[in-house]
DNA sequence: GATTTGTGAGACGATTGTGTATCATAATGA
DNA sequence: TCATTATGATACACAATCGTCTCACAAATC
């Protein structure tokens, strides 16, 4: 069913439209996301076997997105602050996806931590902050759980920018650093870079 | 019905329910929140003529219980800085109720619209930024909209360090202002107050 | 071009949630 | 104490969704 062109692009758009409209509308039946992948309801079921196994693809391959879009990092070889950045960088285009995994946290758990490269990331997020604070980019004193849930929060304010303000990704990322790392706050001396 | 006893300890237990369950899981069924609450289906739709009118409430306590919180800076008188900083210590451990404006933000921009002080409390947002820009406290070239953004999004997360990691309210609290105002980089020169 | 295969449309029963109504009970207010 | 009133439990009709199935058709593969 995999090699047949119209298979693909059916998947494709069933997923598509589940990325776009159920962070949105978590009460969207099934027929409504046919509709807007404008896909039969009974090919989705073909696809799907229901609304769960919808959302776990949908889970997976966001997932397999980001690592995907990160991959160029395995051979940069940055660490600390340099790795944060180039991470938003990467990531930003991607932040429906992120929203997605965010809002089926509870599913998501479940679903990728049986992946190894989930635990593998979750790790090298903290490895990564944590040299940020030996570099001198990050106080030591602030949590550094406290740290990546603010990085989190500010990726999401990014995409909130770009999607409903049109902001463009690279001048957002340059806002989304410079806000992480000096705050709104004026910058007296330029001690980084 | 709102003399008796019983009828505003149930309406009461069914807005702290919908308050604590919605956000999590939107597709709870009212037999659920009736249950969480521990009141019997009926008498929910005593209360409350549908789900949407549950929600509506919901909205409207929040915004209320919000506007309450912050009713203490009328006679402050604070600007800028100052009363972003004082705002968010007031409006911190209302998290649980910003937390359902934001997932129900559909519903709530059409029911709180029609309230003026909604206008005038994102007026009042926008001039107090503007005031920490003259004042210095935040760099003029950071566009408004995104200073708020970043503002909301840093009490989410705030609000994630409270529930998730049993952090104390006050503590995260100077967590949020010195991570907004400052970032999370170094402080060379500690200029401000 | 012939065959295979994915699709759309529709019917179907089962399940679930919604909103209303009734009635006995228990708590409240006067 | 006594009348009022909110509640819980239950039953009910109604609508929507779910998941399955069938069939004719169109598109892809070979």
């Amino acid at each position: 069913m995999l090699r047949d062109k119209r298979a693909v692009k059916s998947r494709r758009a069933l997923i598509e439209a589940g990325l776009a409209e159920l962070p949105e509308n978590p009460m969207a039946s099934l027929t409504e996301i046919a509709e807007i992948a404008g896909i039969g309801r009974a090919t989705l079921y073909r696809h799907f076997a229901s609304r769960e196994a919808l959302i776990e693809e949908v889970l997976k391959v966001s997932f397999e997105d980001i690592i995907q879009a990160l991959t160029p990092m395995e051979k940069e070889g940055l660490r600390g602050k340099q790795a944060m950045m180039r991470a938003v960088e990467l990531m930003l285009p991607l932040a429906d996806r992120l929203r997605f995994l965010s809002s089926f946290w509870l599913d998501g758990e479940r679903v990728l931590s049986k992946d190894p490269r989930y635990a593998f990331m979750e790790k090298e997020t903290i490895i990564t902050v944590e040299q940020a604070k030996e570099d001198g980019d990050i106080r030591k004193e602030l949590p550094t759980r406290w740290v990546m849930n603010t990085y989190d929060a500010l990726i999401f304010s990014a995409w909130d920018m770009i999607v409903k303000e049109k902001a463009d990704i690279h001048e957002v990322t340059a806002l989304l650093m410079t806000t992480f790392f000096d705050g709104v706050g004026p910058k007296p001396s330029k001690t980084q870079e």
